[in-house]
RNA sequence: GCGAGGAUGGCGGAACUGGCAGACGCGCCGGACUUAGGAUCCGGUGUCUUACGACGUGCGGGUUCAAGUCCCGCUCCUCGCACCA
């Protein structure tokens, strides 16, 4: 009888469903391993096999560590708010409560299917307002400590829809749907004063385990700049202009200033002459997208025919408004030095502004100059070097003394827009008069739940959908006796994922979010696997909210995530054929492919009668592009261990995985023969015995403990793989019976196949059932003295080149080396007619002879 | 432009602190067993060469007895950020 996963697969998944298996306790003592999967928000359209790619990779850590002896927490959910419900209840009119949960509910299905050791018993979903209720008490935590406060934010608002736009929903600064005009709108909302966490969400980087590319994109998101805040006076005007700037030692060479056409001093300070240029200038910048502001580097502005004082050398300059320089960042105006900034001289250039040298090192005249050198025309610091940052402290301090200027950190992380105009998501517990918030709801009154609603569109405002619930808005306030309003804005989806692990510690606690004792024991996660896409998004929203509540107790660790890693995409092929230019630029889903050649096909296509000539591309999963394979198909063809085995088998965890069924299938023949080194006959008799292993079975199975166990700590899971084929292959040629082989073999193979393990080694090895199962087997160690060999193999070289190998006692001398090297036939060639001048031998590594 | 990562057979990828480049798998070629094979098993497969051998890890230099691995200078690709003062 042949390997047939879809006897034992359901077998066993209910084996552990019906056992707890996988159930996490809290045993004070034992050592616990968190291992996190960014959870899926679920869509209408199930899971594709891009979600297994990083869960797969958790799910054998944890199976492992269990093994191991760690006390293993596992656990799964859903990130249930967002758009592309609100969407289908808009376009349908199915209540996105129905329809996320019809989502979860065939998610819950297909994520059982594939067998994870998740412990469903702690399942959320940020949606529920069992959950959200925390969500919304940790907002008015945040609130009590101003940390969330209503703030000016910019939105992308499309009059024709009447709605405000999510940035991805904005394309060449027209609408997604319907291609309407958008523009960037000022509106008052909820903010999160993410920047007060910008030093600590920096240093932090520095004491975790993540990607490089990761930490370095966080920090540049971070943006810290060390320079100093100076102030300009302005002529007729007790005003005065506060600028950025990280080049103090430059301000001789000031000789304009610029602000942002936004910045809110500029209409003040506009003279008459000007005032329509000014006035026609900022309408042409809030016409336009901050894209499609950014598209473009050429310079424009205006002159707002003011006149402020450069402070130190005394001479009157102009104020411009351009829109290079951006409202949000540092002060929202600058000290221009065309001499020594770029962006500076292409503006000074193309408006006729004055550019003078104070770093001598360039030509200013060609070409702005960054670089070191000694300062000029600059008063008393003319000879300065400004190499090492000293001139920039003197200059600094020199303007300190006289009042106008102090040293600063600059961050350029942005404050965190936490309010979305729509439906679906947490509503903000709090009461308003008005534009005024009165007060927080407290953790009595909570949860605040989401009403129902008649109409999901857009109100035409830009208020959210909620803004119709008219008998949920209007509130008598029994506390303070006030005739008040609810907050109609929602949360943004970031905010359930901002604290989901902490959550899962303790989801049933209906006392508090989460207990310090869970949170203490399970708390940071050891190892958090997701896509890369959240590096600077998610993943910096939860340290945030971390901090946040470490700083009031509430937890113990201010770091989250301890370790992570991300997984590559799935990717499969995509088909172009060409059009009239000649270039392979359709995409075509074909009815079936003739030939193939890795990046070229030939393809029966619709309206072609003969197969076409096609571009193969790899190409992210999308049912656009009718490339998307579906885990249930795979699984009714395969089996879920095969899948597993193939996406750790295929490349390493981080690279992108190139779908190919035909690697599938191999892994999938691979557990056959596994299968078949456990089993024989018609009626799958076990094979194993009790019969002493020899030396040689010995030897290939504590190598393949050794290899399994420390790439699997490495995540190396595509080479462990391949040793347990090194393994099996050359076990299944001794035609190994040994129980005491077999039996942790079905163990090494367990994280990977759990189901087809379990049937190893329960029916196969002849161990009890147990209701743990495989997993909790103490996992084999490998002992030292099969790892070693009595004689090694190594090369031997000829002034260096290969000419061979020989084979020696581990510890042989140089001598015997040299003598067995000089047996070789091609060796003999090398040395013909010459003599060995040197000898270089490594024992056990090379002997490298050099002739001459 | 800035930042990060990468480049190894026809393909996905191995290679510990420098020490036999190409493990494992796909594909391809050949064979065995079969009524059959898209089952199973065995063998071969970097390039050039009849052989001996030579050449081979993006390109050009260098260090070393020895370089995929270390150093210097490039090219190209992927991802992120992008007028950040």
């Amino acid at each position: 009888m042949p390997y047939r996963p879809s006897e034992i697969e359901p077998l066993w998944q209910d084996h552990w469903e019906k056992h707890d298996s996988y159930v996490a306790r809290i045993v004070p003592g034992q050592p616990k391993f968190y291992a996190l999967d960014m959870f899926p928000y679920p869509s209408g359209k199930g899971l594709h096999v891009g979600h297994p790619a990083g869960y797969t990779a958790s799910d054998v850590v944890c199976r492992f560590k269990r093994a191991r002896g760690f006390n293993v927490l596992h656990p799964i959910g859903y990130d249930s708010f967002g758009l592309p419900a609100e969407q289908r209840a808009i376009d349908e009119g199915i209540a996105p409560q129905v329809s996320t949960a019809e989502a979860i509910e065939t998610f819950r299905r297909q994520l059982k299917r594939l067998g994870y050791s998740y412990d469903w018993s702690r399942e959320i979903s940020t949606c529920d307002p069992a959950y959200y209720k925390w969500t919304q008490w940790i907002f008015t935590r945040l609130y009590a400590k101003r940390i969330a406060y209503v703030g000016e934010g910019f939105v992308n608002w499309c009059p024709e829809l009447g709605t405000v736009l999510a940035n991805d929903e904005v394309i060449d600064g027209k609408s997604e749907r319907g291609n309407h005009p958008v523009e960037r709108k000022r509106m008052s909302q909820w903010m999160l004063r993410i920047s007060a966490y910008a030093d600590r969400l920096l240093s932090g980087l520095d004491t975790i385990d993540w990607p490089e590319a990761t930490k370095t994109a966080q920090r540049e998101w971070i943006g810290r700049s060390e320079g100093a805040f100076v102030d300009f006076a302005v002529e007729g005007s007790s005003e005065k202009v506060t600028v950025f700037t990280t080049r103090p030692d430059t301000l001789f060479g000031a000789t304009y200033l610029v602000l942002a056409p936004e910045h809110s001093m500029v209409d003040g300070f506009t003279t008459e002459a000007q005032r329509e240029a000014v006035a026609a200038y900022q309408k042409r910048t809030a016409g336009r997208s901050e894209r499609d502001r950014q598209a473009s580097k050429e310079k424009t502005g205006v002159d707002t025919g003011a006149r402020a004082i450069n402070p130190a050398t005394g001479k009157t300059i102009p104020v411009w408004i351009a829109d290079y320089v951006i409202a949000g960042y540092g002060t929202g105006a600058i000290m221009a030095v065309p001499g020594h900034d770029e962006r500076d001289w292409e503006f000074a250039k193309a408006m006729g502004l004055p550019i003078v040298e104070v770093i001598s090192g360039g030509d200013v005249a060609k070409a702005a100059y960054a670089g070191d050198g000694v300062m000029v025309n600059s008063g008393p610091f003319d000879g300065t070097a400004t190499a090492g940052g000293e001139a920039i402290r003197k200059v600094t301090a020199w303007l300190a003394e006289k009042g106008c200027a102090r040293a600063t950190v600059n961050f350029k992380i942005r404050d965190w827009t936490f309010a979305r105009q729509r439906y679906w998501g947490e509503p903000i517990p709090v009461l308003k008069d008005g534009e005024q918030v009165v007060r927080a709801l407290t953790l009595d009154e909570l949860p605040l739940e989401l009403p129902p609603v008649a109409d999901y569109a857009p109100t035409g405002t830009g208020e959210s959908p909620l803004a119709r619930a008219v008998n949920w808005l209007d509130v008598d306030d029994p506390v303070t006796g006030r005739h008040l309003r609810r907050e109609v804005d929602t949360m943004p989806g970031s905010a359930g994922s901002s604290w989901y692990f902490l959550r899962y510690c303790d989801p049933h606690n209906d006392q508090e979010f989460c207990s310090r004792e869970a949170s203490d024991y399970w708390m940071p996660v050891d190892l958090y696997v997701g896509g890369a896409e959240h590096r600077v998004g998610h993943l910096l929203y939860s340290r945030m909210w971390q901090k946040a509540l470490f700083d009031e107790g509430f937890v113990r660790d201010e770091e989250p995530f301890a370790k992570l890693r991300h997984q590559g995409m799935v990717l499969a092929r995509t088909f172009y054929i060409a059009g009239e230019s000649g270039k392979f630029n359709h995409l075509t889903i074909p009815e079936s492919v003739v030939k193939d050649d890795d990046r070229t096909a030939l393809i029966r296509a619709a309206g072609h009668d003969e197969p076409v000539a096609a571009e193969v591309r790899w190409e992210k999963m999308s049912k656009r592009k009718g490339n998307v394979v579906n885990p249930d198909d795979i699984i009714d063809l395969y089996g879920v261990d095969s899948l597993r085995v193939y996406l750790c088998f295929l490349t390493p965890l981080e690279s992108d995985k190139p779908w190919q069924t035909s690697q599938l299938e191999a892994q999938h023949d691979w557990l056959k023969r596994v299968w078949r080194l456990f089993f024989e006959g018609d009626d799958d008799s076990p094979r194993a015995q009790d019969v002493a292993p020899t030396p040689d079975e010995l030897k290939l199975l504590h190598r393949a403990v050794d290899k399994v166990t420390r790439d699997i700590e490495a995540l190396s899971l595509n080479t462990a793989i391949s040793a347990l084929h090194v393994a099996t292959r050359d076990l299944a040629r001794m035609g190994t019976r040994s129980r005491e082989v077999l039996a942790p073999l079905a163990q090494l193979v367990a994280p990977f196949a759990p189901h087809l393990a379990e049937t190893l080694w329960t029916r196969g090895a002849g161990k009890p059932v147990t209701p743990g199962g495989v997993a909790y087997e103490p996992w084999p160690v490998a002992e030292a003295k099969w790892l070693v060999d009595d004689t090694v193999t190594i090369g031997v070289q000829v002034n260096g080149k290969t000419a061979g190998t020989i084979e020696l006692a581990l510890d042989a001398d140089e001598e015997t080396a040299v003598a067995a090297a000089k047996a070789l036939d091609s060796v003999g060639r090398q040395l013909a007619g010459k003599s060995v001048a040197k000898v270089i031998y490594k024992a056990g590594k090379i002997l490298n002879l050099i002739a001459k």
